[in-house]
DNA sequence: CATGTTTTTGACAGCATGTCAAATATCTAC
DNA sequence: GTAGATATTTGACATGCTGTCAAAAACATG
């Protein structure tokens, strides 16, 4: 055999970051190409399509952003845990130069048909599943806030307002760029679950 | 001069359905010449770029989404106006067959660049410009209901959770495609905000 | 009926994804 | 050490996209 002449992963994360700048479809593979130094065909060669190059550098990225979920939501109150976590994904949604917003929001907006027919349903299960996986962090971290009484509320109910209000930030990211604003509605979000005052 | 052998509002309605289905990028100039049956070289002649084909259409469903929120929002309690309009909404959203999902939310994520830089700054601002006018729109009847009692929070920020809300629920109509959940989600944001009693 | 102006039409350039055959370089077996 | 097998690299190609342009066509106006 001859042997690959480019590192796996290094390939992965730098096509990533030109997904998560330009979108699946604005990054060309001429573009990672340059940026990588490995030529558009042993690219095809090595991950089969752009999409598929794009799956396994998107569950690099997601195995990442969750575990730093879980550190956020895992120490203080329920009230700090909340806000580390809103922190955190707004952190993200403006991190890098110009601001990437949410990959996981844009790669789903960008996707073809809806769910059931469409081509790219491996790229929306794997955003389905990302989304699926912050809830269920989010619904234990309030469920666990309940049995402390610091919470009185549905946890299912209220995980699933909190993803959403996620989803929305993503998208005001992109139309306002007004990272103070994000920040703000996350305060807001929190409020409207735990009450004003103390939490 | 040679008249014009089609109809410039035909060309739009058109023009937006394949937009509205397939995307700003996914729409080709091909498929709305041959859904029109005007010829590609017409479109350009007549529109100038895909992108100012995409303005102008997009404006004429701006138009007339805001008078239907408008008219949702006009009647009854506050509760009934709320409800009123995340049906409407969350009805936009699944409309279509397959369901088309939001066309701003959809079109602001596939934009290039954030705000600022990026070639697709008319876009970004007629994007920006409804969800900006939609939102005016909540917090007059937020502030109009709080006048009589029916609200007693802050306008504001209660008109852009909801507005973020609405984005997020076209972001997790694409990622689970379940319309009741939509539904549930909007039926709790409307409880947290005028309380789950009466209201 | 002739002239002028706009629309229409078809061909072209440039860039994208994806395919393929040929060349290349290493590993393995002897 | 050498020869063969095998996977990677490389460049050319097909196809489809946006956008441009010159030539042809069709109507309005004098």
């Amino acid at each position: 055999m001859r042997p690959r002449e480019f590192d796996h992963d290094d390939v992965l994360r730098i096509a990533f970051d030109q997904f998560w700048r330009n979108g699946v479809r604005g990054a060309s593979m001429s573009d990672i190409a340059r940026d990588t130094g490995v030529q558009r065909g042993s690219l095809y060669n090595a991950f089969g399509s752009k999409e598929a190059l794009f799956l396994q550098a998107y569950e690099r990225y997601a195995g990442d952003y969750l575990a730093a979920l879980q550190k956020a939501l895992g120490a203080g109150s329920l009230r700090k845990r909340l806000t580390a976590f809103f922190d955190l994904t707004v952190t993200n949604f403006r991190s890098g130069t110009p601001p990437r917003g949410c990959p996981t929001t844009r790669g789903l907006m960008e996707l073809g048909a809806a769910e059931g027919e469409g081509l790219d349903e491996d790229a929306r299960q794997a955003f389905a599943g990302l989304i699926s996986r912050i809830t269920a962090l989010v619904q234990d971290t309030l469920s666990a806030g309940a049995e402390r009484g610091e919470f009185n509320g549905n946890p299912a109910a209220a995980a699933l307002h909190i993803i959403t209000v996620t989803r929305g930030l993503a998208v005001l990211e992109r139309a306002f760029g007004d990272e103070p604003q994000l920040r703000k509605i996350a305060a807001h979000t929190i409020d409207l679950l735990l009450g004003r005052t103390g939490g």
